[in-house]
Formats: C-alpha cells, structure tokens, sequence
DNA sequence: GTTGAATTTGGAATAAAATGGGTTATAATG
DNA sequence: CATTATAACCCATTTTATTCCAAATTCAAC
C-alpha cells in the first residue's frame, strides 16, 4: 500500500480541528506514532510532515552560527521555518489542532472544508478553491509538456529502412 | 493470452464502484494478486496499474527529503503523484472504488459508463466522450508519421543495382 | 491567592456514507 | 432454445464523519 497517497475532504472544527482520515492516521502512526510538524508552504497549504522527516528536510541546509551572524537571506531562512513550522501529536481521536495563525495563512476559516492531499512523504491542508487552482496549474504544466512532445515526434524526420540488413 | 489488451465497457454505480470483467481481474490476480494503483493521468482518464508496476515507475524519479524543503518543482511532482495516485484491491466481487475527487477529474459521474481499455501493462479507465477523441487523435498523429515516411522514401535517390555482382 | 469566565480539549452520540454481498435481469454460448 | 456466465441493482451491515456536550485548563480580575 503506497502510503501518504489519494486525497481527502474534511470539515475544520469551530476550534480548528481537523479530524484525519483513518488512511492518513495509520499512515502517520507507521511512520512517526503520530509525532507531526505542521509547517506554512509557500504555495500557500499547510504541510504535515511525520517530525523525523521535517528534521531530516532542515538538517540539510543546516548553517553555522557564524553564517548566521553574517547573511540576512540565512537569517530569514531561518525565520521562516522557525516562526511557521509547529510540531504536534495526532490525539486519541485522530484529530490535529491548526494553530490560528496557520489557519490564517492558508486561508481556512473555522467551519469551513479543506482537501487533505497526499505527497508520498506526508500531506498537505489545502483550502478548497486554492487547491482546485493548484491542480489545474499542475496539469495545465504536464498537459503541455505532453504537446510538446508530440511536435517534436512529428518534426523527427522518418529513419531511411535499411531493407534486407 | 495477451495480458491487458483489448476495451470493455461498463458502468459505474451509484457509489463510484467499478467491476472489471473477468479478464482483467484475471490479468490483475496473475500480476499483483489484485493489488493496484489507480492514477489520474494529464490525458484526464484514470491508470490502473500492478501496484509494483506503478513503484517502479516512480523509483526512476527518487529525490531525496532535503530537496522537498528547497524546491517549488519538486514539490508539485511529489504533490501531483500524491494527490492523483491510490492504491487499492480489487475486491471479491471483481470490483474498484474510484474515489470522487478521482471521477471528478476523469470526467466520471456515477451511474455513467466508463471505456476499461487495455494498455499492454495495466488498464485506463475513460470517459466515454474522451475516449473517442483520444482515440481519433492517436490515430491522426500515426497517420501523418506514415504519409511522413513514404514522403521521405520518394525523396531518397533510388540505390544503383549492381548486376552480376 | 481566590474566584469566575472563557476557551480549549477529550470523548461520546447521532447521522451519513461506504462497503460487502446477494438477487434478479441480461447477454453470451452451446 | 436451454444453459451458463456475466452484469447491474438493491439492501443490510459496518465504518466513518460531524456535531454536540462535559470536563479541564487557562486567563483575568478582584
């Protein structure tokens, strides 16, 4: 079974749970026992990632204090991930807390649906109209690669048959 | 026999249920014991793929975590093998639930019928209405490679012939 | 420090949906 | 034309989702 895969729907709570599906609930307890971090995409979701992951992404790009010190871009990095990453634990009942200021930055209102994608490492927490936006971008990208190739089959001039050889 | 050749018809029911006939489940049962990947291809119809047959697939464009963090592009590919792809079994009774966002992309509504066509390693699921044109558009592009071909073989200076040789 | 209010958290109940399977109808085969 | 095999439909059961309520914790004011 490929895990963190598929997509589902589900309601924010007037907290801002989000109940998962037993899917990813399974999926997160193989990977991490539930240990997550919730984390601000540029794309404009919120990422979940099993916590060993996240460290493994960060742990990458890891820089010395010295560095630090010096480069603005670094500083802002390091910002970044610091002020919109979280880390949480699945509850008994399968559900995760989205902090307001997440909530916000991804445009998902308390009450309202989200689309829960799967991206083989973890998944992803989408308002709905952004995530039907990012899927057609997606494929609009793919379908005309796909052109592409197909023109460039046809510009191909045919290989002379070598009859007999 | 040859394996997953050939197109069928049938409809899907009012839960998005599939049931394949008896020779593809038979073609599944031989290759995975029932085990698929179902994945949204850019074409707008839904692959089924021996679960294996579809990991392979996606070993050929392994990244690493750390990537995932830096890369935009990155990220849309793993977001867009997540999101549009799903394993599942196929049932005792021969059938596959396609999951609505699923039906939705491929144009699929409940109740409607679907063209199960045969794709040498796995089977795609379409639309009726697209299926023909993709079908005619298949064939047009195969058409003008041929007309391309005898154009070129009229082209090519005819070889002397060494008699007697 | 104590009391009160408000918000957050955990959990259970009810409603909805998905699943499994059986039955009947239809089509293919001999 | 009879028989077998296949497909579509429907119903029962289970699973899952959403709502609602109670307990607990936090925060603020006195």
């Amino acid at each position: 079974m490929l895990p963190f895969c598929g997509q589902d729907r589900s309601i924010v709570d007037a907290n801002g749970r989000l109940k998962l599906s037993p899917r990813v609930i399974a999926d997160f307890n193989t990977a991490c026992q539930g240990e997550i971090v919730m984390h601000c995409l540029p794309e404009g979701a919120i990422a979940v990632y099993p916590e060993h992951t996240y460290v493994e992404m960060r742990q990458a790009t890891k820089n010395t204090t010295a560095e630090v010190a010096s480069s603005l871009l670094l500083r802002r990095s390091m910002r970044r991930f610091g002020a919109l990453s979280k880390s949480d634990t699945i509850s008994r009942q399968g559900r995760i807390t989205l902090p307001a200021a997440y909530r916000k930055y991804a445009g998902i209102e308390p009450g309202s649906e989200v689309i829960v994608v799967g991206t083989e490492i973890g998944v992803e927490i989408w308002n709905e109209e952004r995530w039907f936006n990012e899927l057609t971008q997606l494929n609009e990208h793919v379908v005309l690669k796909g052109k592409q190739e197909v023109n460039a089959d046809l510009k191909t001039p045919p290989q002379p048959i070598m009859e007999g050889k």
